[in-house]
RNA sequence: GCGAGUGUGGUGGAAUUGGUAUACACAUCAGACUUAAAAUCUGACGGCUUAACGGCCAUGCGGGUUCAAGUCCCGCCAUUCGCACCA
């Protein structure tokens, strides 16, 4: 073997032996248990960054991992090929987005293949290739023909000047990002597929995902975002009712206005008739749509000169425009509570607006919640008062009595109402699938037949930025109608790019199949037993994947009701403190590291620098420490293995330091297996690992010791495996382990190895550690504790004092609780 | 603004179920080897105090529960992620 550690030879000798032997490739087999293993698939953006390193790698470690328990493993890649920044780089390096995507892709191939990822290269996909996009436009059909999919109208962030539809993103300080105008919100038609129809499962589904974190599981909770309340009539001048919704019907008879939101029709009537309105509601429309930006806004509003009759009381309470009423959620209309809820009670502050005390607080400690609305809004349960004859309620029989009234008047009903809004799809941009819809004069919203599909995104296209393409080529939109064979035009719309992300998971399983979305092979591999992406996608991606696969289930297509098992959600990776970024000049590129110390020390490094869930300070002397140890690793494993054959093991004959160095080998054993199989702490396992080297130093070459270094080295290689497959590939032959070490089966402890005579424990006095004793492993508590009390540093600090309680707890410590009397 | 996280030596982090705080590594310092340097190997390494044994203090800040708190509870502060058209 070479002298010295060179991994840029044994790296590129493992990769060819692993693409001569196509070693990744895998097919349904269902005399084994199987098992897939799936990383966030990356955006084509040029090259890879550190955070996909550490991604991938955190993967490939949980998939090389279980290949070694004897399951058939698949691990797929592919690209999330559509999307805003390919437009981007069109417009600035006049390279049509088809071309510069095509080029990122096969560069960040060949970094991904450089890494040593055992991925299936034969189950690559690009969601911008219509092979893919085909079946998604198939589904989206389906979902039209089963009424999931309709066209209403919303807001998007408008650009006058450009003619362009903006991205939240690209709205900068309420102005366009490129020319600086201000943007104003526009209303246009727009597709949106159900997602509040499986809300409730949705919900309902969270619970059996028990091996995702809880954090995940909470904010998705969360956004769903289930509320039960009522909804309820207040009546207008014209006898028309306008609708509103609380989940506090006990706060009903504090009532002092009703809010609407900008975009209501009750708003807009009444600015026809009032200018001043008009222009208030006018100088509202530049904040952009992201909610953040609603939410963190100016409260401000304007009274519409109309007012509404209460439902109970038949008083009048003013209507009001307020810029902070979401036209998307509920009704779009609130009924305004400011002596009990805190932004009603601001905005009835700011404007003058009257504030009624209608809860009183309750329970036990009502000194601590003495409410004074004069400084702010009193928002907990309590007890009813100034209402009448629900004074006295609390809050279950208020909400229960005052909604049976509203109900039996016919004012209202009990309704659970949900935060999740409908999912927008359609995106007014060029790169992306385009949306299988023909418009017809005669018969509407047609969608393209089967046969007809894909509908294929034109690549040959001139792209300035200012509106997209395809609403300039007649030769894409330009059709006739598949009904009446009229004259028509297609949708020139493209889908969100989470469409094509919510289940490429699932075409993995059967890639290559141009005859259907997915089939029987699909189905086998779904669902994915260990999703691994990052925290940011916690909401969104992952709530989407999850209907989606539901709508997948419900046509057919999968028989499970979630897709993923398990998800380990990766922490960020900072330099110096600071989020990785070209406009702040700290960014690592992978690439370099590689070229100078080798895939394996990058993978060691990005592993071991911290758990995976939490962000991973990069720091270059911590990825020279990686690459040192897998130098002391090479040197040892060669030294051992140039030193002649090693004797066969007799556990009967070792010596108790032998003993001792073999109980850490398994006890290593033991802890590694559980830190990459149920904690997923690798960097725990790698320190482990680093112990136990430490160890081995300290072994002479008697003829047992060389057998307890045999035992010991083939133990490492394997668990080393996962993380660093290049190296260990190369040193496994050289330590005698048969075959390739991709067949090699997982180490196994020896229980009787991990025996122990003596244990060290721990005596403490009142809390504080005051000696440390070895204790028999046989002994019982009296033993224990009097061997405690005869410490000499314990019997000091017990003198003058009485005991008054030893707390035993086995196998750790002794604690001595005692007094001065 | 709302929802969800995180905070431990000079640095990254460990402490898994409330039970020895600081494993492992980086950096630094000292020694060995060398004509010298690099590399490598060995050792020291939270702060204060002590000749030494030892003692006192310390896990963002302030309280609390407990024989025992980095871990649980309450209140702050800082910071990260998400907020529906970035992916």
């Amino acid at each position: 073997m070479d002298q010295q550690y060179d991994p840029k030879t044994l790296e590129q000798a493992a990769q060819a032996h692993w693409q001569a032997h196509n070693s990744f490739a895998v097919q349904q087999d269902d005399t084994r248990e199987k098992f897939y293993c799936l990383a966030m698939f990356p955006y084509p953006s040029g090259q890879l960054h550190m955070g996909h390193v550490r991604n991938y790698t955190i993967a490939d470690v949980i998939a090389r991992y279980q290949r070694m328990q004897g399951k058939n493993v698949l691990q797929p890649m592919g690209w999330d090929a559509f999307g805003l920044p390919a437009e981007n780089a069109a417009i600035k390096n006049k390279v049509p987005p088809a071309q510069w995507t095509k080029q990122n892709i096969d560069y960040m191939r060949g970094q991904l293949q450089r890494l040593g990822f055992a991925y299936d290269w034969d189950r690559e996909l690009a969601t911008c290739d219509p092979a893919y996009y085909r079946w998604e436009q198939w589904f989206f059909t389906r979902l039209f023909e089963k009424g999931l999919a309709y066209k209403k109208k919303a807001e998007v962030n408008w650009c006058e000047t450009d003619q362009t539809v903006l991205a939240n993103e690209q709205v900068v300080n309420g102005c366009c990002w490129r020319c600086d105008n201000p943007v104003e919100r526009r209303e246009i038609d727009q597709w949106f597929i159900k997602i509040t129809d499986y809300a409730e499962q949705l919900l309902a589904d969270l619970d059996t995902l028990e091996h995702w974190p809880e954090q995940v599981r909470t904010m998705q909770r969360n956004w769903i975002g289930r509320s039960e309340g009522v909804e309820l009539d207040f009546t207008l001048a014209d006898g028309s009712a306008l609708s509103v919704y609380t989940t506090r019907p006990d706060t009903l008879m504090g009532v002092t206005y009703v809010a609407v939101a900008l975009q209501h029709p009750l708003a807009k009537a009444a600015a026809e008739r009032d200018p001043a309105l008009a222009a208030f509601i006018e100088s509202q429309g530049n904040v952009k749509v992201a909610e953040a930006d609603m939410a963190t806004m100016e409260k401000l509003g304007m009274a519409t000169g109309m007012t509404a009759t209460h439902p109970l009381t038949g008083r009048e309470v003013p209507v009001w425009v307020a810029n902070f009423v979401l036209m998307s959620y509920g009704s779009g209309a609130v009924m305004s509570v400011p002596g009990h809820d805190q932004r009603d009670w601001e905005f009835a502050t700011r404007y003058g607006l009257p504030i009624v005390q209608v809860i009183a607080p309750a329970g036990p400690d009502v000194d601590d919640k003495a409410c004074d609305l004069s400084q702010a809004a009193f928002t907990e349960k309590g007890v009813l008062v100034n209402s009448g004859e629900f004074d006295g309620l609390d809050f279950p029989q208020a909400f229960a009595t005052i909604a049976d009234r509203l109900e039996r008047g016919g004012k209202g009903k009990r309704t659970v109402n949900f935060r999740l809004r409908d999912w927008g799809v359609s995106r007014q941009r060029y790169w992306g699938a385009p949306i299988p819809i023909i418009n017809c004069a005669s018969c509407g919203a047609v969608p393209v037949p089967a046969a007809d599909l894909p509908v294929v995104l034109p690549t040959d296209v001139e792209f300035e930025g200012v509106g997209s393409p395809l609403k300039k080529m007649p030769s894409f939109y330009e059709t006739t109608c598949p009904c009446c064979g009229g004259a028509a035009t297609r949708e020139t719309d493209t889908f969100d790019t989470f469409m094509e992300s919510s289940w490429y998971y699932a075409r993995y399983g059967c890639a290559n199949n141009d005859t259907a979305m997915l089939d029987g092979e699909a189905n086998y591999w779904t669902p994915v037993d260990q999703y691994v992406g990052g925290i940011e996608h916690a909401i969104l991606h992952l709530l989407y994947s999850r209907f989606f696969h539901k709508l997948m289930r419900d046509e057919g297509l999968v028989s499970s009701d979630e897709p993923f098992v398990r998800l380990l959600t990766q922490g960020m990776v900072l330099k110096d403190g600071a989020k990785m970024s070209k406009s702040k000049g700290n960014t690592v590129d992978p690439q370099s590291l590689i070229d100078r110390y080798g895939a394996d020390t990058v993978r060691l490094f990005s592993m071991f620098a911290a758990p995976p869930e939490q962000s991973l300070e990069w720091s270059d002397s911590g990825v020279e420490g990686a690459n040192r140890f897998l130098k002391r690793l090479w040197k040892m494993a060669g030294n051992h293995a140039a030193a002649g054959p090693v004797p066969a093991l007799d556990v009967d004959a070792l010596s108790e330091q032998q003993r001792n160095v073999r109980r850490k080998l398994h006890e290593t054993i033991a802890k590694v297996s559980d830190d990459y199989g149920r904690r997923q702490t690798f960097n725990t396992a790698i320190a482990a690992i680093m112990e136990l080297c430490n160890e081995l130093g300290k072994l002479d070459d008697a003829l047992q010791s060389r057998a307890v270094m045999q035992e010991a080295l083939h133990a490492i290689v394997l668990m080393l495996n996962p993380v660093v497959p290049h190296v260990s590939h190369a040193l496994w032959p050289i330590l005698g382990g048969a075959g390739d070490i991709l067949a090699a089966r997982w180490p196994e402890v020896d229980e009787r190895a991990l025996t122990r005579d003596s244990i060290e424990m721990v005596v403490q006095v009142n809390g504080k550690v005051r000696a440390k004793m070895l204790v028999p492993a046989a002994a019982d508590k009296n033993a224990i504790e009097a061997l405690a009390r005869s410490q000499q540093n314990v019997s000091r600090f017990l003198d003058g004092l009485n005991v008054r309680k030893v707390i035993v707890v086995p196998g750790k410590l002794v604690n001595i609780v005692a007094d001065a009397n």
